[in-house]
DNA sequence: CATTTACATAACTGTTTGGTTATATAACAT
DNA sequence: ATGTTATATAACCAAACAGTTATGTAAATG
């Protein structure tokens, strides 16, 4: 069960897109694509202070992006990327004005769906 | 020449992404995804003030989302869906955690900056 | 056991946000 | 000309946000 669950579908949508407003946290983000990392490996690359980069990190775990585990004193960060496809499928709304080519997107989502429903079913 | 061009990528992604975190303004991008309204329009159906909505709508307009004209004394707002083209690039980076079905998106890519360039070539 | 490391939390501050009311302006209607 | 309609803008306010410093705590280290 996840933290997400308590959110209506409109407030996950709020969350996941203001935790994207910040370059800071895009780019967190785009570092967890690559691996999992401590708060002060996050923090390490930044001039703004640690406190700062815990914020930053409860945000994007409030959004459902990241998921988080303890390691002895470590707090490690891992990606959610799952949780993108709530930003996927609110764009699929808008697929109509880039053409037909956008269809594809039709069958990522399914693809997407059906996975998911695979991968999770006791959610 | 429209008003992102003078944001950076990382800025027009802060413009669009915080645009997108409000409820109503998702919800006026998807009423304008049928029509073109006027701000009377658009704000009939809320209990908040017409300038709280002229304040959304300078904020979708800002982030590129909408354009505006104006018609006698109307000013007439319309979806510019091509912005959300930046969430699906910066979604791209991600793909790779839905699997190779996502590959799919590639090709939407693709076709999307393609068809870009032909629309736009002065950019 | 004392110290250091890794992190969280609390308290505070300045800025931004999302709303308000009041008012100005431009176009249309009488 | 006068009034009405459509919209923008200014001034204001409360709440949220993004940062800070100071401090607390749990785990590792000497």
């Amino acid at each position: 069960m996840n933290e997400l669950d308590y959110l209506s579908s409109s407030d996950q949508l709020d969350a996941v897109f203001s935790a994207l407003a910040d370059p800071t946290r895009r780019e967190i983000l785009s570092r967890l694509a690559e691996e999992e990392l401590s708060v002060t490996e996050i923090a390490s690359p930044y001039q703004i202070s640690q406190p700062a980069i815990s914020k930053h990190l409860k945000v994007l775990e409030h959004a459902g992006l990241i998921v988080r585990k303890s390691n002895k004193q470590q707090r490690l960060a891992k990606i959610n990327a799952e949780t993108l496809t709530v930003v996927v499928e609110w764009l699929d709304e808008f697929k109509v004005f880039w053409g037909a080519s956008f269809d594809q997107l039709d069958q990522v989502l399914k693809t997407l769906e059906t996975s998911d429903k695979k991968e999770k079913p006791d959610e």
